[in-house]
DNA sequence: CGACTATTTGATAGGACTCAACCTCCGTGG
DNA sequence: CCACGGAGGTTGAGTCCTATCAAATAGTCG
């Protein structure tokens, strides 16, 4: 159930046995939810944390004309808000982008859990540093990349990111979000990724079929976007280098 | 001499005498540095707080190719990492955009001050929080806004930023960035800038002359860049509610 | 098979960039 | 005290990347 959670805590710290079963008896409400609905809305208070199991989401914003920036993407493991400690209101929203799985883990429950094992809660505040980590390599795409480079580099990382929650296949991985919201995302227009798109298939650096994504070359697109994983702080406690390998069996 | 810090934290949470006295004496190092120097480099290992005491500094990343993005500017009373709890290296730098006077404070010296004063810890997190949330938005203007927009959306943001620690005089600031500099923040050429720096000027938004820079349309400026102050969480705790009114003395 | 939604294509426009020159302000030093 | 040099700001011209608008095609799902 939360086995995407601890793989992804196990990138940052290791944890116990003890510490891995209570994460996975934790007392989580789980829900499913269809795809493009809001699970955590902005000005919303904070409840609990949000966890996400399966599927897609992403942190949005919203301008009052319409436009909307898409802040970050989610993936299984990933917590809506890792600071409930002391958070009171979203400056945000966040919105499933494909159908997904969530869990809702009461308030008290996360306290319980932390104050029993610092660990866990250390592995959170990484987590939270992570996502900060993000979101200042997306401004450095958005304010000084290309549409190319800023794709490429989208590419790159969430390959990365899925790899260490092994939800890389070969070296494909499902990627349902549409042109539009890639748009919302890299600050271009949806006509725009259309064509950016099929340069890079042009290119053999990637194939995008039915909500799959398939990485053909990524050395090419490390180059490309100028990719440096590092921000991703992967492989950082655990030891198993998995980021810093280049080359990779290409079965499919 | 950490005045600013503290009406800063102030804004956050409400700090006892005590608390206060114990962030005067804070054993720190206090030193003088010129423009446009690194005060933390990237990669580079953590072994305490920087906290910026007096003039301007920001947050940057650099691409191979020289290319640089600014991630955020840091005002007096700014910590550079108020994470030391537990990130061990640096993902981006920080230099000084003015001659600024910055005080380095021992990991251990944080780490006892907030051992003995919760409320303190509180306060970092939630200057955490609040950059996370400045980072955001920036990522929206990015994205979403145009250059006008964008440039509006800074000004009013180091507005209500700088009147937060008293830093405003009338409607003016002082503001030792170069327009080059502004391209960096904003993803824009210095040219582009410059032009529409002159629109702002032809249309009595803003002064700029001499690093210092008045604000002499606040409303316009934040109907332009759809400015919401909200994301500062400025006013969370302390009750009095600065950020609500729209009319100011109009002084200088 | 419709009725959407998403992707693709074409044509045109525009915001922002580049390059290059020129101007202005200052601090330094002769 | 003025000349020089450099950094920053301003202008002009031409170009390019990306946006817009519009319409056609392809997919998806009940």
């Amino acid at each position: 159930m939360s086995f995407p959670l601890i793989r992804k805590l196990e990138n940052y710290v290791q944890l116990a046995e003890a510490e891995k079963r209570s994460l996975l008896q934790a007392d989580m409400l789980v829900r499913d939810v269809d795809a493009r609905l809001d699970i955590v809305r902005e000005h919303q208070e904070i409840e609990g944390a949000t966890l996400l199991l399966e599927g897609f989401a992403c942190r949005y914003k919203l301008l009052p004309d319409g436009r909307r920036q898409i802040l970050g993407y989610m993936i299984p493991g990933d917590m809506c808000d890792p600071r409930i400690f002391l958070l009171d209101r979203m400056d945000h929203a966040i919105a499933t982008l494909s159908r997904a799985k969530i869990a809702v883990w009461p308030r008290k429950a996360v306290l319980g859990l932390t104050s029993i094992y610092p660990r866990i809660t250390r592995a959170f505040w990484w987590c939270a540093l992570v996502d900060e980590g993000i979101t200042r390599e997306w401004l450095v795409s958005l304010g000084q990349r290309t549409a190319l480079e800023r794709l490429s580099h989208l590419v790159c990382e969430l390959y990365f990111r899925l790899r260490a929650i092994d939800l890389v296949r070969g070296n494909s991985f499902d990627f349902p979000v549409t042109q539009a919201e890639l748009g919302d995302t890299l600050g271009l227009s949806a006509v725009h990724v259309n064509r950016t798109l099929q340069d890079m298939r042009r290119e053999r650096l990637v194939r995008l079929m039915g909500r799959r994504l398939t990485v053909l070359n990524l050395d090419a697109l490390r180059t490309i976007a100028m990719f440096d994983p590092n921000y991703l702080h992967l492989n950082a406690k655990s030891g198993h280098s998995r980021v810093s390998s280049e080359r990779e069996k290409k079965a499919e």
